[in-house]
DNA sequence: TTTAGCTGAGAAAACGTTTTCTCAGTTCAG
DNA sequence: CTGAACTGAGAAAACGTTTTCTCAGCTAAA
């Protein structure tokens, strides 16, 4: 029924071999690798790629797991991720941690078992130490707290403190800030948001924000509905900037008019909330090749450095305002 | 280096089928058992799951084989089976075949050579006739015309019906449907369109909406500005209606203030465009699950005649006057 | 007690490839 | 012209499991 290479060489008139060896590309005489690729045809051949995979001891397979693919900032890595993996023949598969350390555990177990090229993770939020693995990884979005690793994140510092100069620079003067606090990221971007309001000498607050969504919204309507309401809020992640305009709108405050709204990721609504909310973009596109890339480079160099690459996101100004705010910045910059 | 089942089987003091049967649930005496899960234990074994399924010839692997995975239907979709799978023990392998049917056939014959247990594709646009394969099929989205085949769809008519239903009850007189020509999906919900405008005799047009985007926002333009400008906009899908907001903002139009706008797929960020934009909620939850229940149904009895599923959608109404809705809504059905 | 049937575990085959080994036929230097 | 080195393709081994085969030791029926 099921046709193998024997069949196929069968069909040539050459030994299983051979044809391994067209199919390889490993050069052999043209008349028979005529022959084969006939054969192969007519056969309707295909190769096994379990057997293919269990010889040869290559999977040409990585892992690719993150907390949960509807993140759109996940959505975007994975694709670019999956499309640089296809061009190099390479296949994916995809795992949802839903940012349970014990789900983590078990699909990177799961990793090993399929022996994989390689792993590209993205760390769930309370992951404190990761076992050595026998597969090469690079980490995305998150690093892992005193452990140098292969990984690619946002100068989340740097990014934050962009956001806080751009709000101050539209006027506003108390800023709340919303961070989680379980993962480095969101405490990065808590540093960068305090360094840049102490520099600048305004009244910006930090708070940590819990992650169950129903405390993030009470510990957001205390902000909100407290005596001296911030004129402007800055929220970590795309999660928290959709509870804080629904806590918003339950208040009946209106953005920008109320309160400025300013957060991390873009997506391509955002221009019509609002009149637009600014945000950091992040270069999804870059970090999904740079982290192929850089599994690509600790597959044939294991023994090199780790290595860390932190990328710039790009701040994307957005509102009623934005002419001015160019004008400004254009000001700013010829002095 | 590596640890096989047979350094297990030395470890317990036992043959490597008896591992093998341990690992497998396949009863064998207590004491054995013991021996080789404390054996696995201190050798710290993972099996090869290469060789595992190319002995057993089952791979716990389906394909899953959507346009791009950053759409948030498919996104959603995805997830959703992404889970079950994991439960079941299964490996999912995602594709993105970016409508091209040329991407589409190579991976559908990668899935060929994994040898999967079954595939859930959601078909290009272009697609016309699918190549009988050797593994299971279910199609979710989009049917192929002129094929029978295990599908479960959205009942693309009854919702576009739904819609323009709502819309007539607003008040709406003038209303344009945009819509994709390519697809059965776009055609059937212009079907709907066009029937319920037909019933309830308002002035209805529906225009086939070109893929590309530019040329959408030309003919959303010339629609736009035209003499008489429609009141309402029912907009195909996701792509089309953030094509139509950003043209919308383009002319300067306010939604729902000059026009009202409509359309299919939920998601987070609608409830904060303008007063909300009221659209058809797609059941992606329970597309999934029907989706990955009809594969293992279709594996356990391959000669059952194809099923086509048909689900139903919510209508999500947003807007100032939703209130005023629900109202008319409860006076209709009182009479 | 004898023996037919059953049970449970080890031995060996099998899964479909790739890779190593081998060897006949060539090439080329001395 | 001889023989050493090379080339290219077939034969056979190997990859790490699961499954089939086999057989010793029991159970239970006659």
């Amino acid at each position: 029924m099921a046709v193998g290479i024997r069949d196929v060489a069968r069909a040539a008139g050459v030994s299983p071999a051979t044809v391994s060896r067209v199919l390889s590309g490993t050069p052999v005489d043209p008349a028979m690798r005529d022959a084969v690729l006939k054969a192969v045809e007519t056969t309707g051949y295909r190769p096994n790629l379990a057997a293919r995979r269990l010889r040869s001891r290559h999977t040409n397979t990585i892992g690719l797991i993150v907390a949960d693919i509807r993140n759109p900032f996940f959505t975007a890595v994975s694709r670019t991720i999956e499309d640089m993996a296809n061009r190099q023949g390479m296949r994916i598969i995809l795992c949802n941690t839903d940012e349970d350390p014990a789900k983590e555990e078990a699909y990177l177990g799961l990793m090993e078992e399929e022996r994989v090229t390689g792993v590209i993770l993205a760390p769930a939020r309370s992951t404190r130490k990761r076992p050595p693995r026998d597969f090469p990884t690079v980490l995305i979005d998150r690093t892992i707290p005193g452990e140098v690793f292969d990984c690619v994140v946002l100068d989340n510092i740097s990014m934050a403190d962009a956001l806080v100069q751009h709000l101050v620079q539209r006027g506003h003067r108390r800023i709340a800030g919303l961070f989680g606090a379980e993962s480095n990221t969101g405490r990065e971007r808590r540093i960068g948001f305090e360094e840049a309001a102490a520099r600048l000498g305004i009244a910006a607050t930090s708070h940590a924000v819990p992650h169950a969504d129903g405390e993030a919204a009470q510990v957001l309507h205390g902000i909100l509905a407290g005596a001296d309401r911030p004129d402007a809020i800055v929220a970590s992640n795309g999660v928290m900037l959709l509870t804080v305009l629904r806590e918003l709108r339950v208040l009946g405050l209106r953005v920008p008019g109320d309160i400025a709204l300013a957060g991390f990721d873009n997506n391509d609504w955002m221009e019509f909330v609002g009149d637009g909310l600014t945000v950091i973009e992040q270069p999804v596109d870059e970090i999904g090749r740079t982290a192929m890339t850089m599994l690509a480079e600790r597959i044939a160099h294991p023994e090199n450095p780790a290595r860390k690459v932190v990328l710039q996101g790009r701040l994307i100004v957005r509102g009623s305002s934005a002419a001015v705010d160019a004008a400004a910045d254009m000001e700013a910059q010829s002095r």
